[in-house]
DNA sequence: ACAAGGAGTTACCCGATGGTGAGTACCCCT
DNA sequence: AGGGGTACTCACCATCGGGTAACTCCTTGT
């Protein structure tokens, strides 16, 4: 589990850093960015993440979801269980401060 | 030295995870904030972020200067080495960036 | 002479984060 | 019966970020 870790009282008292901490990890911007395009499965996430192993990326997807930023739809076809990940509305919300980061990422390594 | 860690090659095409990870670090954010008001030396600072340590306190300035967003100034007055911290005008160009964190983090505790 | 303040430095420690390699359970297709 | 796909889980390990305690160097005030 990776999860939001200790919220340390002294911590919770800077805005800016309980968002970061919600999506600061080595992958959670990528999954997030991937899932613009729509929901997708764990093996789909997998595929489009080189180099994530299985272990970690159930680590980062548990975190998002327990945050409320994403959620986890599980279905049925023919007995297969097929799990797939999508935005929460709330999850939503945070696209745009998303954009925000990578719009200033990209003038950043322009420079 | 915190400075910004290992930049491996395939971490580099997320936008999003290069501008986190300049600012991530438990007390980046509050320095960024404090130094809003202007600039500020390393004892006012330290002041003003109960419970950090000299090191750390260290660490995170260098690696905030070292990565271009704030500037160190060193003045001597009658000998005695005053050192201040304030933003570069690139690090001023991540305010409003900060500031779409903290709101959607107001917004957050909010829920 | 000595404390006190400014600005760090050094050595060491611990827990969190991410990575590896293997294994699980279920199902479909040939 | 075997290979492949879905979705994980488990034990273990290396590295890193942050923390502690002590120590340095220089200067000013009592």
């Amino acid at each position: 589990m990776v999860s939001t870790p200790g919220f340390d009282a002294k911590m919770i008292d800077c805005p800016a850093l309980v968002t970061i901490q919600l999506v600061s990890g080595k992958w959670k911007t990528r999954i997030l960015w991937h899932l613009r395009h729509g929901e997708a499965g764990f093996g789909e996430l997998k595929r489009a993440l080189p180099g994530i192993s299985p272990k970690v990326l159930t680590d980062h997807l548990d975190a998002l979801v327990s945050d409320g930023l994403l959620k986890r739809l599980e279905r049925k076809e023919k007995n297969v269980v097929h799990s797939a990940y999508d935005y929460s509305d709330y999850g939503r919300t945070l696209i745009p401060v998303l954009d925000a980061l990578g719009n200033w990422g990209l003038s950043h390594r322009a420079q």
